[in-house]
DNA sequence: TATTGTTATACTCTATAACTATA
DNA sequence: TATAGTTATAGAGTATAACAATA
């Protein structure tokens, strides 16, 4: 029980009014919330965030090139490296060489892996329908709205 | 140049319809910015976001233990050790030992600390202003309630 | 027995340089 | 020479168990 503080010392609860003063901090709280929610969601899966986020690329986009999925996913290509293997590994996806430049790698979802992403994306979807489905409609679409301009402003420089 | 490609293969950028479904992928990505941004704000300080945000606690809750100071972090005490550490070791704070109860510390900022915090806190505020300035008032403020009620875990409507 | 701060440890995510095999 | 994927490595951030000192 962290209440349990009596007589000598004042438990006034710590104020952190200064750092809510900040968008950063508040998006790093809720983040937090939303991503263990997340892990949650894809553990029957045995699934992260970054393994999720890959095989519903590939599964969206056959074909798909080791160096794109890298880029669409905003992650250096050697740390995609063991995300694939990991998909792999377990059937997931496939690697197939590209005839036309051997370099490549070309990933295609094998069956089982649409099923996984598509049982995965529904329990995703429910749980975040079960963290979110109280927040307003209009509030939701502003913070999407928000969301979407923040990472579209990043271009400029 | 991403777009060098010709003949042999579709460019077809990325699809990640299937992603932006979910309010999760979006907060990352944003995320991501927000924190890049923060991080670049924090360097001339050399501060990064997890000392800023202790100095900041410290600075507003004068003779902050660090088990209060952890939980407010939502941070792992043995984690925040280091940051303690790294804060003494730069006089920005300062470490005693509460009378009253041996086995904890009671945290202050120094003047020096107090100063760095409030040029941080002004460098922090005007970079975000420069990144959400253009958002609109009513749209960051939706986005805020949004992630105040995520984190407190409220559905409420 | 419980708690504060600490050590040790491990795992995930991220970032960079350098290598290989192709082009 | 440049690019695709890889290896090696290092740094953050985070999580748990166990310990010493103190309550």
């Amino acid at each position: 029980m962290p209440d349990a503080l009596t007589a000598t010392d004042d438990v006034h609860h710590v104020d952190d009014s200064a750092l809510r003063a900040f968008f950063g901090y508040r998006m790093k709280r809720s983040f937090n919330v939303i991503q263990a929610d997340l892990a949650l969601a894809l553990k029957p899966f045995e699934l992260r965030m970054l393994t999720f986020t890959a095989l519903t690329l590939v599964v969206s986009n056959p074909g798909l090139r080791q160096s794109q999925l890298a880029e669409a996913m905003d992650v250096e290509r050697p740390n995609l490296v063991t995300i694939v293997e990991e998909l792999v590994r377990r059937d997931l996806i496939s690697k197939e060489r590209v005839p036309t430049d051997r370099r490549a790698y070309s990933l295609q979802a094998t069956r089982q892996g649409r099923m996984l992403c598509a049982e995965a994306t529904m329990a995703v979807t429910a749980h975040e329908e079960a963290l979110l489905g109280g927040l307003g409609e209009e509030i939701r679409a502003g913070a999407i709205e928000a969301m979407n301009r923040i990472e579209q402003g990043r271009q400029r420089d």
